[in-house]
Parts: structure tokens; C-alpha cells; sequence
RNA sequence: GGGCGCAUAGCUCAGCUGGUUAGAGCGCACGGUUCACAUCCGUGAGGUCAGGGGUUCAAGUCCCUUUGCGCCCA
């Protein structure tokens, strides 16, 4: 145990300090809790191993963090498993623009020279992230930590993909797919986000073999170079007698069909559509349905290919513009409006991205979404809030194959070969020796496939490692709702499929971190707020605080700097309470409570207000409400503990006997013990910092038990007896205020203690304290009122407090009067609720008790003062 | 088009299973150098809980509806 404490929480020297400790000591592994313990597992959602830490990376680590401390107190075999993902795109978007600072490309150094430099930049740039985690407090076993591309999580990659494909759920070949022509490769329907856009709308004549056109109107005329049908409704009147015939593509004259298709909007545009199956995916459909061809007109870079004809070797866009101006030249044109549409973005770079016929690698989801849909209708898995089940189910009864491939080369290539006479093989090992030439697959797999195995890949499937074994299936999915379906989903297909279990229990999930007014953070609003500078400047424990009680389970934050301030203010405030407390022990100290007969009252008080708030946030952690649990905490310990217990205190600490003393001394260091262990989730470092300054048996706090309310220290009569008193006390304040009287004068005070006296005449030491009133005397019950003094009223007491030289008899009445008009209304509220026979007889108990009672001290309080105003106003 | 969320004090947010007079922090006003803390203490002002309807003895809380904002899916 430190010695004498520094006046203040130096944070900046403690976090490291502590963190070190905790680590060395092998608190962060579950295997401090011994063998029989039962486990409790969370795989942290892997960061990106490029980037910077963000309030995303924050949020996550910060509750995760609070569960796994919590379930570590609780003596669970707490396993946090931390790691990394490759992030294909990113990753490699990184370091090819290193290169092209050297001046080269990656096509100019060759895959196996780029892959090795990939590695190099891993090394040494990657993973800043998760060492930056640790300044947040995570207390995750570092010996355990993975990468997606470690040897043994892409062995569980492989093995995945080839028994998928053995059992003919992953196939191959052209399909529509989304292409992003910046990074030239298909992305998957979940990386394409939908922007409208004002654009405009093309009207134009499509000319019919034999003389005549159908009107038509197109957001892409570019792609009517790759039209292979013009569709109308069937009933549409207007249209009807063209059906069968043939159209000319515009400058290309090709012949393609005049075809009746319900999927045809008569409203909207023209009422006809031009078809182009190989470019838009609705067009695909339609194509499907009446075997049009598919003629692509697009390059992989989306500049036009030779089927463009003349248009060969434009870009999408000066293709578009140059087809419109020889379509206007020719006469075909009709007009161009203004158009708000739907355009496909990626969601990576933004560029727009173009629905391309593609040979891809896919995954079939039905098989796969079927169980994944039952575990979580079964309750096997649950989601937290609850309301995002609806939307797991609605993705998943709606789910389209995956596009599993890359046209990159970071990432796990496909383990495919080609054979010069055109068979597909796929295995672990290349192909056997068999005389044919065989090629390997140049694709990899989006980053996804890997990241939906990671809560088994991890602990080390497909061996049946011993970590497999006692920590899977894990407890808990800490993410944002922002990835539901691109990893949680996904998590729970594959773990179903290859574990046969799911791969945790529970889902819960976070919302957004926004700026103070709500706005995403972005660099180009230039509203990011660094947790890192967060920290630098406060301290981790008061972002982490701010982070938790900022909202609520699934919503998004909009997090205000000054929140983390005030945090850090309470920080500084648990420690000037622990210091008051340390200050005012004295040798040894029984690690126990007194026992109960030796309590005084304001004790009973608050052993009776700690275990209230012990079970409260007892029952708040069990619903994941962790926010709420901290935020009553910080009041119970401020606004309680603080505020009147301490101040309580220090009579029996400086005034009292040695028994006194001790009393106190117990409670304080029990109030504070258990606080601190409910804090220790939240706010580690301080709260460990300050736990090894109080008389404790523990090593540390981090694996200190977690607090059991005890029910019989719950006490109603000294709450309600506290009450009085602390209403008294703020009663007399507040004259005291409104009078202007000095903060340093003195006053002495005639009681009327009505059904209070024993508890008055035992406390009146605390008003001296609390509201400068230095004495206190007991009336006779039939002892006339002083004049000129000031009275305060709670439930049957009344309290005078002669000030004659401050009180006016005016003033008083004044005052008096309102005290009685807002108690005569709710007296009138009061009174009508329990003349109501439905109340009475329909509201539980309880409810009418303590509303009787309440009734029964407001019309004490009632009378008191109109004693008092019949008393001194009626002139 | 389908689904979801949000709307509570000037600002940022709580309010969990309906039940005292709707709370906190910040900000604001006034007052404070007493031995834990001015990173503090005390007192106060400030809300028709978005509008309307309903259920209920009782609604910020449950249901319906309107408006506004946001998100997801198509």
C-alpha cells in the first residue's frame, strides 16, 4: 500500500504504470481464474490493420473492456481475444500509393514483389490501432491476439472454401456484379451504397426497323449501345401495336426486339424501356426472363470496348456525351430534364460503380441463411436491442449469393487452378503432377470471408486446439449495427456451418459515434475528435466514462467534449473522496462491516442507499443498460455519499469516541471498496489507482469481486428519517440564502420535532455542520413560536430560526404562503387520487400506501404552516 | 415502396418492468478562502416531455395517427 496519496490523479504517469502492472502480473488472461472457472469469451471486432484509432475503435473497446472486467470480477475466465484484419482494399490502396511515390506501380513490381512489400508495410506501419487500444485500458490477452492472414487463420480460410465448393455451395462464373472500375475488381451488393443524385433524364426517339420509333428515356445513354431489347407494357394502349416489331440500336443499327414486359412503368419517363441486360441489373432480369443476349460494352476500367463500335476506348462518361450530341445530329433526340436518381456508389472512394457481366467466384447464401435465421428465432443467439433482430431477419430471408472474389492481390487467394484443357480444380494442395499445365487462380476473397470465421479461426479451428475447446463457442458480439450484415451475419452462418454451434450467445450492439450536433465524423467536416487527444488532455478513464453514459444500447451518440471534461471533474472527485478517507484512517481496520446495533443512523442510511444501488446496477448490467448503471453511480457517489455521508462524517471522525470513529471509518472504507469495484468496469485506472491506497487483503483490484447487494441493509425507516433531516438542512439553507445571511453567521434554531425528536436531539451535531446552525433546541410541544424568526417546515416538523435583524414579518408571510399554496395543490392531487376508488382498490399496495403516507406528511406540513401564518400574519 | 430509430430545460443527454412534485451534466444568475476537493461548495431560474386521439385508477413511458429529422433495405 502507497504511502501518502498526491493531491491529485496524475493519469498521464499512473495508465502506464497501471496497465503494466495488470499485464505482467497476467490479469488480462483467463487463465488467472483457474481452471474450473467458467468462461466468458468476446472476439474483439478486428481493426483494420492500417488507420489510426477513431471513437469508433473507442466505443468498442471501451464496453468490451467493461464486460470482460465485469465478468473477470465475477470470476468468470475472462477472454478477450484481440486482432487484426488485412483489409484487402485498404490495405493495398496504401501501398500502392507508396509506390507510386517511388514512381512505380504494382503491375511494374510484380505480385509476388508487391505481396512481400505489403507484408514489409505490416509490419512496420500496421497495427497501430491495436497498441493504441491499450492506452484505452483493454484489458485483452495480447499473448492470444491474431491476423486474419496468420497462418493459421488462413488455413481456416482454405478449409472453408474448399469444403463449400466440394459440397457445390460456392460455384463459379459470369454473372452481373458490381465493378468498381478505380480498383478494377466486383465488390459485393453490400459495399455499393445508393446516393440520389440530381442527374438528368434522356428522352430520345428509338428508331423501329420499317419507319416509325417508340419514345424512350434513359438516365445512361451510354448503355444504349449495349441495349439487346425495347420493352413496353403489354396493356399499354399506346404501344401495343409495336410488340414483335424490331428497333435499330442509334448509330449502331443493330436489330433488337420490340418485347411486353409487366415490369414496365406506364407512368414513368415514356412508358418504354430500353433494355441493356449486360449493364443494369433490372435490365438482367428482364433479359433472363426473354433470353435476350447479354452484349457487355465495357471494359474493366469502364472505358467502352469494341462492342461501343465507335464509341471503342471512351470513357462512360465522354462516351455518354459524344452518343447524345451524334443521337442529336441525327435527329433522334427529343429533350433533357432534370433528374433525381438513384446512383450506385462505392463505399469505398465513392466512384460510381458499374453493373458489369464479370466471371466471379459466388457463394450461395439460402443454405447457409436458413440455420442462421433459426438461431436466432430459436433465442439460441440474441440481439441486443432486441428491435435488431427484425432487421437480421428481413436481410437474411432476402438474401442474394455472395460475391466472394477479388481482382486484388492482398488478401487470401482462391485456392483454385486452371487446367490448359479448361477443368476447375480446387483444393488445400495445388493439383497432382498430371502431365497438363495448371494455373492458379489470381483472385482473392473478399476480406469478409475470412472476418466471418474469426470467432472460431482464432482460437485455432480447424485443429481442435485446447483453446478451442474451452472457449468456443464465445459469449459475446460487442459491434456496431453498422456491420450487422456484413460481419455478424456472416459470423453466424459460418459458425453454424462449421462448428455447428453458434459462435456466441449474445449480439450486442452500438451505435454511432457522432459529433456534438449529431453530424457523422469526417475529415472533410473536419469534426473528428481524436481519442487520442481525448486522452492526452483527460485521461482514459473519463472518455471511457463519457463514452458509456453518453447514451443508450444501440443508438448513436453525439458526443460532447465537454461531457469528457465533467468526467474527468468526477475522476478528481472519487479521488478527493478517497483521500478524505485514507486522510482519516488510523492503524488497523477490520475488513468488515460493524455490526448493525453499532450503526448510527446517517450509516444505516447509506449502507441502506449502497445496496439499493448495488442491485440497481445489478439489474441494469444484467439488461446491458450500462449506461444507466454508470450515470447512477456518479450520482449515488456525488450527490449521496460526497455531498452528506462525508460531510456527515467528519463529526464522528473529529468529535466522536474511538468507537465512533471506528464505526465510520468501516462504513466509509465499505462504501468506497464497493464503489470503486462498480466503477473498476467503467473507469479502471483511477479506480485501481485508488484501490491499493484502502486497507484491502485484495492484490488488485481488477480481480477483486464484483459487489452482491445485500437486501438487509436496505432500511426504509432510516431512509425516510434521513430525509427528514437532510430536508431540514436544505430547508434552512435555503432561508438562509433568500435572506442573505452570511454564509459565516451562525444561527441557533427552535425545533418543533413533531414524530422526529429522538432523531434530532441524536443529530442536531449535523446542522451545525451542514447549515451553520450551531445550536438546536427542542421546544416544549406546547411552547409558543418565537417572533421574528423564520420557519422551515418538512413533514411534522418545524423548524424556527430567529433573525430578526434579516426577517421581515412581510417577507415571511410571503414566503410562507407560497410553501402553502404548493403544498395545498398537492395536497389536492394527493387527496383526489386516494378519494378515487379505482386507484385504491386497482393500484398495487405499495403504490397507495406510500402514497397515503404521503398525504398524511404533506398535511402535517400543511397545518404546521398555516399555524404559523395564523401566527404571524394575520396582523 | 417496405422497415426502423429519434423528437424531453439554452446545449448534450438519461428516464430500464407505466406509479411521489420529469432528472443529470454543461451553460446561466446569486452567494461562498471552515481542516477531501475552487478540478470545489451552497442557493436559484429554466420544461404545455413535437401535435392530435386512444388504452388505463394512473402515460414522458403502452397503442393509433400527423408532422419534422435521421438510418437501413428495395
Amino acid at each position: 500500500m502507497p504511502q501518502s496519496m498526491p493531491k491529485t490523479f496524475d493519469f498521464r504517469e499512473a495508465e502506464e504504470r497501471l496497465y503494466q502492472f495488470w499485464e505482467s502480473k497476467g490479469y488480462f488472461k483467463p487463465e488467472i481464474a483457474g481452471p474450473d472457472a467458467e468462461p466468458y469469451v468476446i472476439s474483439m471486432p478486428p481493426p483494420n490493420v492500417t488507420g489510426a484509432l477513431h471513437m469508433g475503435h473507442a466505443m468498442f473497446s471501451t464496453l468490451e473492456d467493461l464486460m470482460i472486467r465485469y465478468e473477470r470480477m465475477r470470476g468468470r475466465a475472462a477472454l478477450w481475444v484481440p486482432g487484426t484484419d488485412h483489409a484487402g482494399i485498404a490495405t493495398q490502396l496504401q501501398v500502392e500509393k507508396m509506390l507510386r511515390d517511388e514512381g512505380k506501380s504494382r503491375e511494374e513490381v510484380g505480385r509476388e514483389e508487391f505481396l512481400a512489400r505489403t507484408w514489409e508495410w505490416k509490419e512496420k506501419y500496421g497495427g497501430q490501432i491495436i497498441r493504441q487500444l491499450r492506452r484505452l485500458g483493454a484489458s485483452c490477452d495480447w499473448d492470444r491476439e491474431r491476423f486474419t492472414m496468420d497462418e493459421g487463420l488462413s488455413n481456416a480460410v482454405i478449409e472453408v472454401f474448399v469444403h463449400l465448393y466440394n459440397e457445390g455451395l460456392i460455384y463459379r462464373g459470369p454473372r452481373l456484379v458490381n465493378w468498381s472500375p478505380g480498383l478494377r475488381t466486383a465488390i459485393s451488393d453490400l459495399e455499393v451504397e445508393r446516393v440520389e443524385e440530381e442527374g438528368r433524364l434522356y428522352f430520345f426517339n428509338y428508331p423501329l426497323e420499317g419507319g416509325g420509333a417508340i419514345p424512350v428515356s434513359t438516365t445512361r445513354p451510354e448503355t444504349i449501345l449495349g441495349d439487346t431489347a425495347v420493352a413496353v407494357h403489354p396493356d399499354d394502349p399506346r404501344y401495343q401495336a409495336y410488340i414483335g416489331r424490331t428497333a435499330l440500336v442509334p448509330m449502331l443499327n443493330r436489330r433488337i426486339p420490340v418485347i411486353a414486359d409487366e415490369y414496365v412503368d406506364r407512368e414513368f419517363g415514356t412508358g418504354a424501356l430500353k433494355i441493356t441486360p449486360a449493364h443494369d441489373f433490372n435490365d438482367y432480369e428482364i433479359g433472363q426472363r426473354h433470353g435476350l443476349p447479354l452484349i457487355n460494352i465495357m471494359n474493366k476500367d469502364a472505358t467502352l470496348n469494341e462492342n461501343a463500335g465507335p464509341y471503342a476506348g471512351l470513357d462512360r462518361f465522354v462516351a455518354r456525351e459524344r452518343l447524345w450530341a451524334d443521337m442529336e445530329a441525327a435527329g433522334m433526340t427529343i429533350k433533357v430534364e432534370p433528374h433525381t436518381y438513384v446512383v450506385p456508389r462505392s463505399q469505398r472512394g465513392g466512384e460510381i460503380v458499374e453493373p458489369m457481366i464479370s466471371t466471379q467466384w459466388f457463394l450461395k447464401m439460402e443454405p447457409l441463411a436458413k440455420p442462421a435465421l433459426e438461431a436466432v428465432r430459436e433465442g439460441r443467439i440474441k440481439i441486443v436491442p432486441e428491435r435488431f433482430e427484425k432487421v437480421y431477419y428481413h436481410w437474411l430471408e432476402n438474401i442474394q449469393d455472395w460475391c466472394i472474389s477479388r481482382q486484388l492481390w492482398w488478401g487470401h487467394r482462391i485456392p483454385a487452378w486452371y487446367s490448359d484443357d479448361g477443368e476447375i480444380y480446387v483444393g488445400k494442395q495445388p493439383p497432382p503432377e498430371d502431365g497438363r499445365t495448371w494455373t492458379p487462380e489470381e483472385d482473392v476473397l473478399d476480406t469478409w470471408f475470412s472476418s466471418a470465421l474469426w470467432p472460431f479461426s482464432t482460437l485455432g479451428w480447424p485443429e481442435e486446439t485446447a483453446d478451442l475447446k474451452r472457449y468456443y463457442p464465445t459469449d459475446m458480439m460487442e459491434t456496431g449495427y453498422d456491420i450487422l450484415f456484413f460481419w455478424v451475419a456472416r459470423m453466424i452462418m459460418m459458425g453454424l456451418k462449421f462448428t455447428g454451434q453458434p459462435p456466441f450467445k449474445t449480439v450486442y450492439l452500438h451505435g454511432l459515434v457522432r459529433d456534438k450536433y449529431g453530424r457523422k465524423m469526417s475529415k472533410t467536416l473536419n469534426n473528428t475528435v481524436d481519442p487520442l487527444e481525448l486522452i492526452d488532455q483527460y485521461g482514459a478513464d473519463p472518455l471511457r466514462f463519457t463514452l458509456i453514459t453518453s447514451g443508450s444500447p444501440g443508438n448513436d451518440i453525439n458526443l460532447d467534449v465537454a461531457r469528457v471534461e465533467r468526467n474527468w471533474k468526477f475522476v478528481n472527485k472519487i479521488w478527493q473522496m478517497t483521500s478524505f478517507v485514507v486522510h482519516n484512517l488510523d492503524g488497523e481496520l477490520p475488513e468488515t462491516l460493524p455490526p448493525r446495533e453499532a450503526l448510527d443512523l446517517p450509516s444505516r442510511w447509506i449502507l441502506s442507499r449502497l445496496n439499493t444501488l448495488v442491485s440497481n446496477v445489478q439489474r441494469l448490467f444484467d439488461i446491458y443498460q450500462y449506461g444507466e448503471a454508470g450515470r447512477q453511480i456518479d450520482d449515488f457517489l456525488w450527490s449521496e455519499f460526497a455531498d452528506w455521508y462525508i460531510e456527515i462524517s467528519k463529526y464522528p471522525l473529529y468529535q466522536g469516541d474511538d468507537e465512533a470513529k471506528q464505526v465510520t471509518r468501516r462504513v466509509l472504507v465499505h462504501v468506497l471498496d464497493t464503489c470503486l469495484r462498480l466503477l473498476h468496469p467503467f473507469m479502471p485506472f483511477v479506480t485501481e489507482e485508488l484501490y491499493q491506497y484502502l486497507p484491502s487483503k485484495g492484490e488488485a483490484l481488477i480481480i477483486a469481486r464484483w459487489p452482491q447487494p445485500d437486501e438487509s441493509y436496505i432500511d426504509a425507516e432510516a431512509e425516510t428519517t434521513m430525509r427528514a433531516l437532510i430536508d431540514l438542512v436544505r430547508g434552512i439553507r435555503n432561508v438562509r440564502a433568500e435572506y442573505n445571511v452570511e454564509p459565516g453567521r451562525r444561527i441557533t434554531a427552535l425545533m418543533q420535532p413533531g414524530s422526529y425528536e429522538a432523531a434530532i436531539r441524536e443529530h442536531a451535531y449535523l446542522f451545525a455542520r451542514l447549515c451553520n446552525v450551531s445550536g438546536v433546541r427542542i421546544m416544549e410541544p406546547d411552547e409558543a413560536a418565537p417572533e421574528q424568526a423564520a420557519s422551515v417546515v418538512v413533514s411534522d416538523i418545524t423548524a424556527y430560526l430567529p433573525l430578526a435583524d434579516f426577517v421581515d414579518v412581510a417577507a415571511e408571510c410571503e414566503r410562507l404562503s407560497r410553501e402553502a399554496d404548493k403544498l395545498r395543490e398537492q395536497i389536492a392531487r394527493s387527496e383526489a387520487m386516494l378519494a378515487n376508488e379505482q386507484f385504491v382498490n386497482r393500484a398495487r399496495p405499495d403504490v397507495v400506501e406510500r402514497e397515503r403516507a404521503r398525504l398524511a406528511d404533506l398535511q402535517a406540513s400543511a397545518a404546521q404552516i398555516a399555524e404559523r401564518i395564523a401566527l404571524l400574519c394575520n396582523q
